[in-house]
DNA sequence: TTGTACGCGTTATCAT
DNA sequence: ATGATAACGCGTACAA
């Protein structure tokens, strides 16, 4: 056995290491708690608590920093709906990005809309310990929370806030060059009859549908009717709309989609109804999730770039809070997502 | 506006609520800390001490209640892969179930084999404030890890270990019976050559593996020579060792995969290659993650009863630690899983 | 029934 | 260069 001593014997603290290496326990803080330069101290003395607190298998106790007023190096992260694969994979990126910056993420889940109204922070998220929250999606669902992220003095950065008002300091992609992009990329392969299927997460891709009416209306004049679909944001909200738009005298020879989960269930939906993709359905998901890569045939979609994004929030979050709140209270982060064209999309058939 | 004097000032502490209601302290702290029975508080003082707190805003502080020995209400949650939807599935589970007993979730992501062999705890997750630890899959990659929980007080509960040797209670499904299941179901269809892609995750799925061959040697006498293909743990793996499978010169009619995350990078391979799923091949796949049902064909599968398992684990975890480690430190509970049938598993091809 | 006093493990501010 | 000592917010013996 290596582990002998140290076997199921409750951590050590700074006082164990002061007594055991002869000195004060403040010398043990000054020594331990990182602050390199603040005093002068003994080469030798600073190398002798180093090995007791080694020896000892020394651990900072958290909670003690955290009460003293210092960092509990604790990023909340608040997100609707883990299931969705595209905040799964943002919370990923999220954690592995956090913990390169020697933070934990905390998870809070604002559950998808009970009766009960009010949803306060506590509820989904003791804050306080946490020195910076991160708000994954549109948030506007929970009033009582943003209040509360509001009045506190933590600091907050919204990423893929939808339309929610710009409160905090934001990180997001641009949508409607997303959009613009894959409906472009119809137009270029001979689409002219190009619906859209919104994923109706409250309104969090309202910018998404806005982009496809706006360009709709500036390439051909106006939007067909009926050709602007909403559905729950899953794949099987994905499957029941493409049902109903193939249902019309005139279906679509294309479909753009909000986001990939739900171009999945529309992928679905037209092998059910035996519609084959590309050959008599182009589909244009947005995302660029996993499974996209990997769909029967494989999605045509635009990539987010998460990444980057959740990068981008982490360094904000974890950046001393020493800023003047005027300063870049409202900065805007906006980065630019690429169409990857995949096996979904085809010129539209021959009449 | 409705918050006035509230706003971004320091939330208010058991003192201030103290001064304000004209108490001491510690009365306060008898009143709001839950315990009622304690000891007999007058119940107009006690009146007066709840408003004032409502008022003021005040909220308890964690990290102070931490210090002094009480719960943080934290549990620590140790993936190894997030992308992995099965995880993120599971994630999400434990998180909902967590909060709904009043904990939250703190993550800790074990990377993927980096050269560095040991990865202790800590670098994982701030283990000491964490009031359990859940261990999600098999970590035998993180000796170190293991030996730093081993040594801790806190309780730990593994999800899923697959070949891990059972040091902490365990909460697991039955592999071996969810395999056979799955392969019964091919039998009876009339398949005879079936293979197998096992997911390799180290060790992970072991057991999957072995309840192949046992049922292939039971029920045929013998495994065909390398019917039993291993992969990457991903759809790209899915993808190549479905290749493999079918460039062989006596191709399988069904595949059994030991996920369905692999299994729907075969369905993606078999589409590529102009393998028509179920006409010329059934597959059947193993956990029915969310996608499972919109996959194209849609994704015989057998289902992981996640909620039951997490729902079980989180039970135990949180579970007051006051009893003998005698107990039930080795308790080990299983679940039973239950076939799927869909659309990608029919009678094998006429020849 | 309520108030006083102490300690949890740290960090910060004093003195030495 | 180092050692006392005072907080941080809370729970809880103990005293009143």
């Amino acid at each position: 056995m290596t582990d002998d001593q140290s076997a199921k014997r409750p951590v050590p603290t700074m006082r164990d290491i002061a007594r055991a290496a002869a000195v004060s326990q403040s010398t043990v803080s000054r020594v331990l708690s990182g602050a390199p330069t603040a005093v002068p101290i003994a080469p030798e003395t600073r190398e002798r608590v180093l090995r007791t607190a080694r020896e000892l298998g020394y651990r900072p106790n958290p909670l003690a920093r955290g009460l003293r007023g210092a960092s509990t190096n604790l990023i909340g992260a608040v997100v609707r709906d883990f299931s969705d694969p595209f905040f799964a994979g943002a919370i990923e990126a999220l954690v592995v990005e956090s913990m390169s910056h020697g933070y934990n993420v905390v998870l809070g889940h604002a559950p998808p809309r009970t009766g009960a109204e009010a949803i306060p922070l506590t509820t989904v998220l003791e804050t306080r310990h946490t020195d910076a929250v991160v708000l994954l999606g549109d948030m506007q669902e929970y009033p009582e929370l943003l209040a509360d992220l509001r009045a506190s003095l933590v600091p907050v950065v919204a990423l893929w806030p939808g339309t929610s008002p710009r409160e905090f300091p934001t990180v997001d992609a641009d949508d409607r060059a997303g959009i613009r992009a894959g409906l472009n990329h119809l137009v270029a392969l001979g689409h002219e009859r190009i619906a859209f299927v919104n994923a109706e997460l409250p309104n969090e891709y309202r910018v998404r549908e806005q982009a496809y009416l706006e360009f709709m209306r500036e390439r051909f004049g106006a939007v067909p009717e009926g050709y602007a679909e909403r559905c729950p944001s899953n794949l099987a909200g994905g499957d029941a709309a493409l049902r109903r738009l193939m249902d019309r005298p005139d279906p679509p020879t294309a479909v753009a989609v909000s986001t990939d989960v739900v171009a999945v269930g529309v992928l679905h939906a037209a092998h059910s109804l035996g519609v084959t993709v590309p050959g008599r359905l182009s589909v244009v998901g947005f995302d660029d999730i996993l499974i996209s890569a990997h769909t029967v045939p494989a999605l045509t979609t635009v990539r987010m770039p998460i990444a980057e994004i959740v990068a981008h929030a982490v360094e904000f979050a974890v950046r001393p809070a020493r800023r003047e709140p005027s300063e870049a209270d409202l900065s805007i982060e906006v980065f630019e997502p690429e169409l990857v064209v995949r096996d979904s999309t085809a010129p539209p058939p021959v009449i």
